[in-house]
RNA sequence: GGGCCCAUAGCUUAGCCUGGUUGGAGCGCCCGGCUGAUAACCGGGAGGUCAGGAGUCCAAAUCUCCUUGGGCCCA
C-alpha cells in the first residue's frame, strides 16, 4: 500500500524515526541473515583511536564503507562487517595522566601501574562506546554488538602470534640504536610518530683545533650544540676539494680554518669578516686522518678515556653534502647517519642524555642534569669564552616532535626490538604490486616508494598502556617469545584467564630451558602500529581457532586516508608479509582529508575542528553524507563547506517534493502498483513515459559501473542529475495535467506506473548514499520487503533504453528553453499562450522523431499551434519577397524598368515565382505586355511581423508571438485566476471552500472574463463572478495586470462544513451537497422534515437526489433493526419479505455465484465486466451487501472511481436490482440480470457504457427513441456521421436552432440531410467563403461562440471531429472540445460531435469521452 | 631537500587519460517567471590571464618541462 510522505522533509526527525524503526524492526540483523547465503566479503575496518569523538574525517571514513558494505549487500553478497577500535597506546595514557594528575613515568609508577592501567581501561572502552554511538547516529551498519577491540585476550594472543612467527623466522632481533626519543613520553618513537614543524634553532660554525698544526681549524656548522659533548669525529666527502683559508677582520684580528672551497665566500659572508685568503686546496681524501681537538675534551671525561684508531680524527663519509663548511660533526650516540659510521669505523656510540633528555653525569658536572634543548645556550657560551665559536647564529628550521605531547624529540642510543623489515622488502614490493589500488597511485608510486624506503621496525615502546612484548629474558641470556597463551600454562604466576596486560603479566616468571634459572619479561610494550596491523587475524580469532581465518581471509576490501601509507596500509602489509608471506588485502580505496573550508587540516591547536554532530542536527546524516561523496573523488581532500551540505540537503528536499508530489496522487487515488503491472501497462505508455524508463535503465547502469571503480562522486552526480534534471525539472512537469484525470484512467495509470519504478529504482540506487531518508520513501512507496536495504541492486534493461528517443526528448527541452528564453525577452510570460511554433529540423527523421513528442513541446511552450518544415521546405508563413534585377530589365525595356520594378514589387510574390518558374511572368505597362524572365527577378523571404527566428542545434525555430484577442483573452483569464489562487491563498481559505468573486476591470477585459467565466470559477471554486463597478467581500485587491487595472472582492461561502456534511449522505453527489449548503441548510438534521419536492428546490439537487436524502433519512432512524435494502424501512428479524415493498429480502443475504451476480451490474452505468469482477471479488458478492454499502465502502474497492460509485449506489438506491425496465423496442419487460430483452433480443443501452474489452460496436439508437438534452455534449461514434445527422435534425424538428460544422461539400450536406437554412460551416483548406482551414481552432471557435451567442436553444453538430485532429495537436483540439463544452452548457444548447473511433487512438478515445457528457 | 597528489568564475567543481565548435554546472549575486510538489520550484544575466612561465603542435585547460602555492608522506 502506498502511503502519504510527510508534507516537509524534516531530517533530524526523520532519521531518528528510521534509526528506531531499524532497532524496532531488526532491520539490521534480518538484512544480514538474508545474506548469509551470499557468496562471503570479507571487509576489515581500519580501527580508529578511541578518543571519544569522532570528527569529520571519521564520519567520512565510516560513511564510504558503510555505502560499500550497503551495496555490496544489495548485490547479495554476505558481508563481514565487524567494527573495530583501536584502543592501546600514549595519548590515552597521556590523558590519564592528566587526569590524575602525574607527569613522569616515575610517578606513574609511584601511583601504581595496576591503578594507572586500569583507568587506561577504563577510558578507552568509555570513548569506544561514544564513538560508536556516534558512528550509528550517521546511520552506519556495522556489528556494532560485536566489535574487535585491540585490547582483548585473543587480539593480544594475535600479536604474540605474529611475533612469535618473526622471531621464528630471525625477523625480531634487539639490538643497541640510535633513535627518535620523546623526553616527555620516555620512551622510543617510530617514524610514523614524529610530526615535523618549523622551529628556531641555533646555528653555529665551531672551529675544531687540529691537533699536529697550530692556529688551523676543521669549520663545522651544527644546529644541536647539544651534541658536540659527544662528538667523536668529522666527516668530509673524499671526493670534494677543500681549502685552508685565512679569514682577517676589520681589526686585524685573522683565523685560519679548513671549509669547502667553493663555500669559503658564502662563510666568509657570515660574520665580521672583511677579507679571504685561500692559502692552500686539499682534496678531502687527502684530510682524512688528521687528528683534531674535540670542544669538550677537558669538561667531558669520556673525551679523554675514549681511544680507537679513528677517535677524533677526520674520516670519510659520502652522505657529506656541499652546504655550510662541507664537514660534519659526528656523534655516533646522537644520530642514526653518526651511528651507521661509528659501527664502520669502530667508533662506540656515546651518549650522555638519560631518558628524561637530561645530561647524564657522563657529560660532566657542568652539564649534568640540564635538559638537554636548555643546555644549548650554556654550551654556546662556553664554546665563545673557549675561543672555538666562529659564528653564531640561528635558523628556521622543520624539527621533529613527538605527535602526542608535541615535546621536540631528541636522538638517543637505546637498545630496542626491531622487525627486520628491510629483509622481506622484496616480498612487500611484490604485493603492493598484486593488490588493486584506488587510486592506481596510491599504490604504485606512494605506498611503493615508502616501502622501498622503509628501515628496520622498531616495535619496542617503554611505556604501560600497550600490548606487552611477549619476550622472557634469562641473566643467562637466553630469550623466549612466547606466541601463545597456552604456551604460559604452568608459568609461576600465570592464570588461566588472567589480564595479559602489565603490570600482572610482568608477574608471570618463566623457566629458562638453558640454564633453568629464572626468565622475566622485558618491561617493554609494543609500538601501536603493530596492534592494527595484524587485525585482519585477529578479529577472525586466530590464532585460537583456524575455521574463520580459513573462510574469509585474506580481506576483500579496506578503505583510509592517505595518511595510512605509512600507518595502517604498511603496518597490516608487513605483518602479512611476515606471517603469511602476502598482503592480508586484496583491493585498497585510499581516501582524502576534510580540511576547513579554507583547506588546512582540522585540529584543535588550529581550532578550526567542525563537529560532525551539529551538521547532522542541522542537515541531518543524510545530507552530509551526500555531501561527503558527491563534492569529489573519494582520494581528494574535502574543504569542507557548510553550504555543500546545505545544497545537499535542498537535493534531498527535491526527491522528498518529488514523492510527495507522487503519493499525493497515488495515495488519492488508490494506486496500486500490484495490480497495474509494468507490463500491461507497457502498450498504454507515451513517449515521454517511454523516455523516463530509457533513462532510469542508463541510470541504472552507469551507477553500478562507478560503483565498481569506487568513484562514487560519479554515481552520486549521476543520480542528483537524474533527481533534479530528468525528474523533478520534467517529467514531473509534464505528467502534472494527467495527473489530474478520472481515477482509473490508463493513461494516468501509466504515468503512474512510470513515475513509481522511477522512483523505487532511484531509492534503491541512492540507498546506499542515503540510508534514512531512501527507507522512509521505500516504506511508503512498497515496504513489503522489511526495509529497502534488503532489497536486491537494480540490473539495468539496456534493452529498454531509447538513444533516439533520448535525442528527441533532448531537442524538445532545447526548444523549450528557446521559447522560454524568447519569452522572457519580449516580457511574454508563460501564462500567456502563443499562437504557433514552426520547427524546421535539419533531418527528415528529426522532425518525424519530434512530431512524436509534439504534446510534449506544446504544453511545456504553453503553444496553441505546433508546425513542422521539413529540410527542403520554407515554412509557408514566411512572405516571399521579389527582388526586381534593374540591370536585367532594363537591357530590355529600358524607359519602363523603374515602374516594372515599382509593379513587380505590388504584385503576389509566390505568383511571379511560380509563373517564372515555369518560364516566365507576364505583367501589363502602359498597353504593352512585358514579360519577366528568371533572370530579371531574385526572391528572398523575410519574418511575417513578430515572428522570431531562432536558430539551434538540430535546425531552427519560428515562434509566433502575435497576440490575437483570444490568446489576450486566455492570458488575462489566467492572469485573473492567479490573482484569485494568491487572494484565496493570502485569505488563509482552505482549498475546498467555495467563494464567491466580485471583478472590476476594463469593458474589454469583463469581455474576456465573461468568455473564460465557467474556466475561472472552476479554477478557482467560485461559485459566482460578479463584474461590478464596486467589488466588495472579505478581501479586497487592486492589481496591476500587464498595463491594466483590476479589482478583485472575494467572499468565502463557509460552506466546507455543511456540504462535508451532506456527502455522508448515502450516494449524494458534491452538486447536490453544495446546492443544499448554499440553500442555508447547515446540518443533516436540518433536512429532516423537508418534503422531497422542498429537497429539489436547491440547486442541483434532482429529484433523485431527494429520495436519496429522504431514504438516508429514514435509515437512518430506524438504524436499530435490519432494513430492507430496497426501500429502506426497517423489517422484523427473519423476515422473508419486506413489509413496506413487498420484495424479497433473501436472495441478497447469501453470497451469489460470480456468474450470476455480474449481469445484474453490467446493467449499471459505467460499470463493466472488469469492474464489476473487481467489485464481486472484493467482497461485494450479493445484491443485499451493494445495496447497503456506502459510497465510500464501494469507492474503496480497487478499480472503482469515484463516479462510478456513484452510480452503483444511486443505480441500487433507485432499485435498479428489483425492477424491470421496459424494453424501448417491443415495450415488454426485461429482468435486472438481463442484458438483451428476452422478447424481442434488443440490447439493453447504459448510459456512458465504458468500452468494454471485447470492443464490440454496439448499434446506435435510432433519432426517435432518443431525447438529447439540453446542456449536453455528446460523442457520438460511428463510422459515417448517419446518426449523429439524424439526432441533429431531429433536434431541429423539435424547434432548436441547429449550426453545423462539416468536412463534407455544405451542398451536398445540405441535400441529404434537408437542412435547408441552417448554416452550414466547411472545414477545408480551400479557403473560400463559409470555410475554415481545420487548423484555425481559434477562428472555428470564435464562428461557434458568436453562435451560441446568438441563440438559446442551439444545437451544433460538429461533424469531422478526427480531421481537427488529426490536423492539429490532439491536446488542442481537446482544450478546444472543453472550451466548446463549458460554453454549450452555459447556454444551455447542445453539442453533438460525430466521430469516427478507429481514426484515433486509444488513450485519445478515453481522454475525449472524459469530457463529454454522454458518449453513444 | 625528496616522493605522491592537487590548482579551472567570489566559493565548490565538470572537462584533462584519448589536444580540435563559443570551457560546462551548482552555490552566492543581479533580473525575471511559476504558484494544484509551494516556508518550494524554474529561467535568464553578469562573472574565467583554465595558478605563472616556457616548449611540442596547424591547434594546448588538455601533452612535456620549469616556477609558485596547497595537501599527504618522508628526510
Amino acid at each position: 500500500m502506498i502511503k502519504q510522505v510527510q508534507p516537509t522533509y524534516a531530517p533530524a526527525e526523520l532519521e531518528k524515526k528510521i534509526r528506531d524503526f531499524w532497532e524496532r524492526t531488526n532491520a539490521y540483523k534480518k538484512t544480514k541473515e538474508l545474506r548469509s547465503t551470499g557468496a562471503d566479503f570479507y571487509f576489515v575496518d581500519g580501527p580508529p583511536y578511541t578518543t571519544g569523538a569522532i570528527h569529520l574525517g571519521t564520519a567520512w571514513n565510516k560513511t564510504l564503507k558503510d555505502t560499500i558494505i550497503r551495496f555490496k549487500r544489495m548485490q547479495r553478497f554476505n558481508v563481514r562487517d565487524q567494527p573495530g577500535y583501536d584502543m592501546h597506546g600514549l595519548p590515552i595514557e597521556v590523558k590519564v595522566e592528566r587526569s590524575i594528575g602525574v607527569k613522569s613515568k616515575k610517578e606513574i609508577e609511584e601511583y601504581g601501574i595496576d591503578r594507572f592501567i586500569s583507568t587506561c581501561k577504563e577510558f578507552a572502552v568509555d570513548f569506544q562506546k561514544k564513538m560508536t554511538e556516534q558512528f550509528k547516529e550517521l546511520g552506519v551498519w556495522m556489528d556494532w554488538e560485536n566489535p574487535y577491540m585491540t585490547i582483548s585476550q585473543d587480539y593480544i594472543e594475535a600479536a604474540w602470534w605474529t611475533l612469535r612467527r618473526a622471531y621464528d623466522q630471525g625477523l625480531l632481533l634487539t639490538t643497541d640504536r640510535v633513535l627518535s626519543w620523546c623526553p616527555r613520553c620516555e620512551t622510543a618513537l617510530a617514524e610514523a610518530e614524529i610530526e615535523y614543524w618549523d622551529e628556531k634553532d641555533p646555528s653555529i660554525y665551531v672551529k675544531f683545533p687540529l691537533r699536529d698544526e697550530d692556529d688551523v681549524s676543521l669549520l663545522i656548522w651544527t644546529t644541536t650544540p647539544w651534541t658536540l659533548p659527544a662528538n667523536l669525529a668529522v666527516a668530509v666527502h673524499p671526493d670534494f676539494t677543500y681549502a685552508k683559508v685565512r679569514f682577517v677582520r676589520s681589526t686585524g684580528e685573522s683565523e685560519m680554518v679548513i671549509v669547502l672551497e667553493e663555500l669559503a665566500e658564502e662563510v666568509g659572508s657570515l660574520g665580521d669578516w672583511e677579507e679571504l685568503e685561500i692559502m692552500e686546496v686539499i682534496e678531502g681524501d687527502d684530510l682524512v686522518g688528521l687528528e683534531y681537538v674535540p670542544p669538550f675534551f677537558d669538561d667531558v671525561p669520556y673525551q679523554k678515556s675514549v681511544t680507537g684508531k679513528w677517535v677524533h680524527r677526520v674520516i670519510p663519509s659520502k652522505t657529506v653534502t656541499s652546504e655550510n663548511t662541507g664537514m660534519v660533526h659526528i656523534a655516533p650516540g646522537h644520530g642514526p647517519e653518526d651511528f651507521e659510521l661509528g659501527l664502520e669505523f669502530g667508533l662506540d656510540p656515546f651518549c650522555p642524555v638519560d631518558e628524561m633528555g637530561k645530561f647524564s653525569k657522563d657529560a660532566g658536572e657542568a652539564l649534568a642534569g640540564t635538559p638537554v634543548k636548555k643546555a644549548n645556550p650554556v654550551i654556546v657560551e662556553k664554546l665563545v669564552e673557549k675561543g672555538l665559536m666562529f659564528y653564531s647564529g640561528a635558523l628556521d628550521h622543520r624539527y621533529g616532535h613527538c605527535w602526542r605531547c608535541d615535546s621536540p624529540i631528541i636522538f638517543r642510543t637505546t637498545g630496542q626490538w626491531f622487525l627486520r623489515v628491510t629483509q622481506i622488502k622484496d616480498t612487500m614490493l611484490e604485493e603492493i604490486d598484486r593488490v588493486r589500488w584506488t587510486p592506481d597511485w596510491a599504490g604504485s608510486s606512494r605506498q611503493y616508494d615508502w616501502t622501498v624506503n622503509a628501515r628496520d621496525w622498531c616495535i619496542s615502546r617503554q611505556r604501560y598502556w600497550g600490548i606487552p612484548l611477549p619476550v622472557w629474558r634469562c641473566k643467562c641470556g637466553e630469550i623466549k617469545v612466547i606466541g601463545s597463551i597456552a604456551e604460559l600454562k604452568g608459568a609461576e604466576g600465570f592464570r588461566e584467564g588472567m589480564e595479559l596486560h602489565r603490570p600482572w603479566i610482568d608477574a608471570v616468571l618463566l623457566k629458562c630451558d638453558k640454564c633453568g634459572s629464572t626468565m622475566k619479561r622485558i618491561p617493554d610494550v609494543l609500538d601501536v602500529w603493530f596492534d592494527s596491523g595484524v587485525s585482519t587475524w585477529a578479529q577472525l580469532g586466530f590464532p585460537g581457532t583456524r575455521k574463520e581465518l580459513d573462510r574469509w581471509w585474506p580481506a576483500k576490501w579496506i578503505t583510509e586516508a592517505h595518511d595510512q601509507t605509512r600507518g595502517w596500509f604498511y603496518s597490516q602489509l608487513a605483518a602479512g608479509c611476515i606471517c603469511f608471506q602476502r598482503a592480508p588485502y586484496e583491493s585498497v580505496l585510499m581516501h582524502g582529508w576534510v580540511l576547513d573550508p579554507t583547506g588546512q587540516p582540522m585540529s584543535k591547536s588550529r581550532g578550526n575542528v567542525i563537529e560532525p554532530e551539529e551538521i547532522i542536527k542541522d542537515y541531518g546524516a543524510d545530507a552530509l553524507r551526500f555531501y561527503m561523496m558527491r563534492n569529489n573523488a573519494p582520494w581528494e581532500d574535502i574543504a569542507f563547506q557548510y553550504d555543500g551540505v546545505k545544497n545537499a540537503r535542498k537535493t534531498l528536499n527535491v526527491l522528498w517534493n518529488i514523492c510527495n508530489f507522487a503519493t499525493t496522487y497515488m495515495v488519492m487515488d488508490r494506486f496500486d502498483p500490484a495490480t497495474v503491472s509494468a507490463d500491461s501497462i507497457r502498450p498504454r505508455l507515451r513517449p515521454e513515459d517511454r523516455w523516463l524508463v530509457s533513462r532510469t535503465e542508463r541510470l541504472k547502469n552507469e551507477v553500478t559501473r562507478h560503483f565498481d571503480t569506487f568513484e562514487l562522486h560519479k554515481a552520486i552526480r549521476a543520480l542528483e542529475e537524474f533527481m533534479l534534471e530528468d525528474l523533478s525539472r520534467w517529467y514531473v512537469r509534464l505528467i502534472r495535467d494527467r495527473m489530474w484525470k478520472e481515477e482509473g484512467d490508463v493513461d494516468k495509470l501509466a504515468a503512474y506506473r512510470t513515475l513509481y519504478d522511477a522512483l523505487m529504482s532511484l531509492d534503491r540506487l541512492l540507498a546506499p548514499f542515503c540510508p534514512h531518508l531512501t527507507e522512509e520513501i521505500y516504506q511508503n512507496l512498497d515496504g513489503s520487503r522489511g526495509s529497502v536495504h534488503m532489497l536486491d541492486w537494480p540490473t539495468p534493461d539496456l534493452t529498454k533504453a531509447d538513444d533516439r528517443l533520448e535525442g528527441t526528448m533532448k531537442t524538445v527541452q532545447e526548444i523549450v528553453e528557446i521559447v522560454t528564453r524568447e519569452r522572457q525577452a519580449r516580457g511574454v510570460k508563460l501564462r500567456w499562450p502563443l499562437r504557433k511554433l514552426a520547427v524546421k529540423t535539419s533531418s527528415k527523421e528529426g522532425l518525424e522523431a519530434l512530431r512524436t513528442l509534439d504534446n510534449v513541446l506544446a504544453s511545456q511552450g504553453n503553444l496553441k499551434a505546433v508546425e513542422y518544415v521539413g529540410p527542403e521546405e520554407e515554412w509557408r508563413d514566411l512572405i516571399l519577397n521579389v527582388i526586381p534585377n534593374p540591370h536585367a530589365i532594363g537591357k530590355v525595356y529600358r524607359q519602363w524598368s523603374s515602374k516594372i520594378a515599382i509593379l513587380l514589387k505590388s504584385r503576389p510574390a509566390l505568383q511571379i515565382k511560380e509563373s517564372v518558374a515555369k518560364g516566365e511572368y507576364q505583367l501589363g505597362i502602359e498597353g504593352q505586355m512585358i514579360k519577366i524572365e528568371p533572370n530579371m527577378v531574385s526572391f528572398t523571404t523575410s519574418l511575417p511581423p513578430d515572428v522570431v527566428n531562432v536558430k539551434f542545434s538540430e535546425g531552427e525555430v519560428y515562434i509566433d508571438f502575435k497576440v490575437t484577442p483570444d490568446i489576450e483573452a486566455e492570458g488575462f483569464t489566467r492572469e485573473l485566476v492567479r490573482r484569485i489562487q494568491q487572494m484565496r491563498k493570502d485569505a488563509k481559505l482552505d482549498v475546498e471552500e467555495f467563494i464567491v468573486a466580485r471583478v472590476k476591470a476594463s469593458t474589454k477585459l469583463v469581455e474576456f472574463f465573461k468568455m473564460w467565466k465557467d474556466y475561472i470559477s472552476k479554477e478557482t471554486r467560485s461559485r459566482e463572478i460578479i463584474f461590478t463597478d464596486e467589488p466588495t467581500g472579505e478581501l479586497v485587491v487592486e492589481w496591476e495586470v500587464e498595463g491594466e487595472t483590476v479589482e478583485i472582492g472575494i467572499s468565502s461561502l463557509h460552506t466546507k462544513e455543511a456540504v462535508n456534511e451532506f456527502l455522508k449522505i448515502t450516494g449524494l453527489g458534491k452538486e447536490a451537497a453544495l446546492g443544499l449548503a448554499e440553500a442555508g441548510y447547515k446540518t443533516i438534521e436540518n433536512l429532516r422534515g423537508l418534503s422531497e419536492e422542498a429537497l429539489s428546490q436547491a440547486k442541483g439537487v434532482s429529484k433523485a437526489d431527494a429520495r436519496k436524502i429522504a431514504h438516508f433519512l429514514t435509515k437512518k432512524e430506524t438504524a436499530e433493526g435490519p432494513t430492507c435494502p430496497n426501500c429502506g424501512s426497517s423489517v422484523k428479524p427473519g423476515s422473508e419479505i419486506c413489509p413496506s415493498c413487498g420484495k424479497s429480502l433473501m436472495p441478497k443475504e447469501g453470497a451469489m455465484p460470480k456468474e450470476k451476480l455480474i449481469p445484474y451490474l453490467l446493467r449499471i452505468p459505467r460499470m463493466n465486466k472488469v469492474k464489476a469482477e473487481m467489485l464481486y471479488d472484493a467482497g461485494f458478492d450479493s445484491i443485499g451487501k451493494i445495496t447497503a454499502a456506502s459510497r465510500e465502502d464501494i469507492r474503496a474497492v480497487k478499480g472503482i472511481g469515484l463516479k462510478t460509485a456513484d452510480k452503483i449506489v444511486s443505480y441500487a438506491a433507485e432499485g435498479g436490482f428489483e425492477v424491470e425496465k421496459e424494453c424501448p423496442k417491443c415495450h415488454s419487460g426485461i429482468p435486472p440480470d438481463a442484458l438483451k430483452c428476452p422478447s424481442c433480443g434488443e440490447e439493453v443501452s447504459v448510459e456512458a457504457h465504458e468500452v468494454e474489452e471485447e470492443g464490440e460496436e454496439a448499434e446506435l439508437p435510432s433519432a426517435e427513441e432518443f431525447q438529447l438534452e439540453q446542456s449536453f455534449t455528446y460523442l457520438v461514434k460511428e463510422e459515417k456521421s448517419e446518426h449523429s445527422y439524424a439526432y441533429f435534425v431531429q433536434a431541429i424538428s423539435q424547434g432548436l436552432k441547429g449550426f453545423c460544422v462539416t468536412r463534407n461539400y455544405p451542398l451536398k450536406i445540405k441535400a441529404k440531410h434537408s437542412l435547408g437554412e441552417t448554416p452550414i460551416l466547411w472545414l477545408s483548406n480551400v479557403g473560400k467563403e463559409n470555410s475554415l482551414r481545420p487548423k484555425d481552432l481559434e477562428k472555428l471557435s470564435v464562428s461557434l461562440e458568436q453562435f451560441l451567442g446568438s441563440t438559446e436553444n442551439g444545437i451544433i453538430l460538429l461533424d469531422g471531429l478526427e480531421y481537427l485532429i488529426t490536423n492539429n495537436n490532439f491536446l488542442t483540439v481537446l482544450r478546444f472540445v472543453q472550451s466548446l463544452r463549458d460554453q454549450v452548457a452555459i447556454k444551455q444548447s447542445i453539442l453533438l460531435m460525430a466521430l469516427n473511433p478507429s481514426t484515433l487512438e486509444q488513450h485519445e478515445l478515453n481522454l475525449l469521452e472524459k469530457e463529454v457528457d454522454v458518449t453513444i
